[in-house]
Parts: structure tokens; sequence; C-alpha cells
DNA sequence: TGTTAAAATGAAATTGAATTTCAATTTCAA
DNA sequence: TTGAAATTGAAATTCAATTTCATTTTAACA
């Protein structure tokens, strides 16, 4: 997503563009993946001190209203905020060492879900699916600490 | 799990098995699948309305400890309980119309789960997955309300 | 059976994330 | 430039969940 899509979406709702919007969608844009509110702020933060937790909490929301983002709460109950455009549907590993979260795609996922409904005569909207575990960077570290000791 | 499972990990622990905790775990027992606090608490009352909501919050949060209950957070972001024994491992297919929540297992969850794993060279410890649409039931409701509008 | 240390209870206070309120400020269309 | 409407941000509020702490209960032991 380019900032300017954000402008046009504004204008689309009749909502005002300001700085502080801007500098928040700015940040946001820089460090795509999923970032937690307070990750973002702290970032907004650093380039403009003025701006309060309120008002990024408020424009994070506004930017999953209009469909530019995408509220995410993995196990760990922090709130995080992806880009809307990261690829049209995808999954999430979670390494519980490191907290690191990586996007995975699988087309076998649909026709589980098409079967699963089927065979409890759901209609699915969406789905949500989570692996969580040790990355290959903890995994390593892990096996080397293990050697030593 | 019967309710002498209950004492018995109880006793291991070297816990002590109260008026309280005893209603609060027959209370649970009796109505088995994905209850939230909040709904446990109020049928507790019923019994014995001198049981705080606190000692309920305790008691559950003791029985996942003890590994006698699953603590699930769904979308609502309201905090259930479940049954351990039930089921060594599924999922969930929701209901968004109606809140029923129904329980699936699939094995070929497990061999897509060893792919991503292998394929992002993750160790696997958990999943989660949680499909989220309309259920049989409401969706007849919703089909024959749109055929007499 | 009585005593007592350890554990449990429950009311109230606290936490922490997120939301609402409201007065002051800013934006933008006319 | 002006003013209505929207936005901002501090403070207050909400809501679920947790912690604190004085009181009560339990169960082990004398």
């Amino acid at each position: 997503m380019k900032a300017g899509i954000f402008k046009t979406r504004m204008d689309e709702e009749g909502l005002k563009s300001t700085r502080q919007r801007e500098e928040i969608v700015k940040t946001f844009l820089k460090a795509p993946g999923h970032q937690s509110l307070e990750q973002i702020y702290s970032q907004v933060i650093k380039t403009n001190p003025k701006i309060g937790r309120i008002t990024v909490y408020r424009t994070l929301k506004l930017l999953t209203r209009l469909g530019l983002a995408i509220q995410r709460k993995f196990a760990d109950g922090e709130t995080r905020y992806e880009l809307a455009s990261e690829g049209a549907h995808h999954d999430h590993l979670i390494c519980l060492d490191c907290g690191k979260i990586i996007e995975f795609e699988d087309p076998t996922i649909e026709s589980l879900q098409a079967r699963i409904a089927q065979q409890h005569q759901f209609q699915i909207f969406q789905h949500r699916m989570e692996l969580y575990g040790r990355c290959e960077t903890c995994l390593r570290k892990k096996n080397s600490r293990r050697k030593k000791s």
C-alpha cells in the first residue's frame, strides 16, 4: 500500500487528513510485519513525541475500518496490526522463544476447510490457523547451548 | 473426567478441597462444551450465591494448571474453558450468528503442519485452527427469512 | 478430639489494554 | 477568511482479569 491510497480512501469516506494521521500511517508503512500497538506507538513518538497513544489506537482502528490494515490477536494477547495488502490470505507460524512471526500460505488449507464445512453443513467466512513452536534460529541456539553445558 | 480425579490431582499437588471448589467443579462438569467464565459463574451462584466470581476465576485457572481444563480464546475475546478430556486435539467451527462452537478433528491437519514446519525449519509444539462462519441451523433460518420478505 | 500451620476465600483495590468523554484545536469547503 | 464538522489528547471510564490482605477453612498431627 502506498501512502497515497490512504488519502484517497480518507477522502472517499469524508474524513480529514491530519499531520498526526499521516505520521502514524507513514511509520506503520515503514516497518511492515505484525506490529503491536505499543511498537507502533514507540516508533511514532520518535518522530513526533506530541502524538498520543490514543491517536495511534484510533488511527490503526481507522485503517482497519478502511480495509487497509488487519487486526490480529495471537495467543500472547497483544493486539497486532499488519498491512492488508500483504498477501490475500495467509496464516502464521509463531516462535514461542523469540516472538518472530512468519507468514505462510498453503493451498491445501482451502480444500481442508471445504471438506470440514461440508461435513458440518457450515458456510465458512474466514479462518484462523496458527502454528506455535520454535524457529530455526532459536532451535540452533538451544542445541548449541545444550552441547556446551 | 470424573469429579474423583479432581480430588486425586488436588491431593497430589498438596492442595485443599473446599466446598466452593467442589461446587464449581461439579457445575463445570455438568455442562460441558466451551463455557465462558461468566456462564460458569452464573450457573454456580444458582446453587450457592455466596461463591464469588473471584473464586470461580481461580478455580478454573487451577483446573487448567492441573491439566484438567483447557483455556480457549476465540475471536470474540471471551475466555472460555473446556474439559481437557474431550478428545486429544481438536479444532473449532464457530457460528458467527448464534455463537455455537463445534469441535472437529481432521487427520490431514497433522500432515499439513509437518509440511509447513519442514519448509520453515520450525519445530511445532501446538496449533490453533478456527473456522468462522454460519451453522446449518442459522443458514436455514436466514434462507427462510429471505424467502418470506 | 483439639490445635495449628498452611491454604483458600472474598471484598476491595489494582492492573492493563482499550474506549469514551469533552473541551480545545485543526481541517477544509464555501 | 470563516465556521461547521472532524480530530486531538488528557483524563476519566470500562471491562476482564489479577493481586492484596484480613478472615475463614481445611487437614495433618499431637
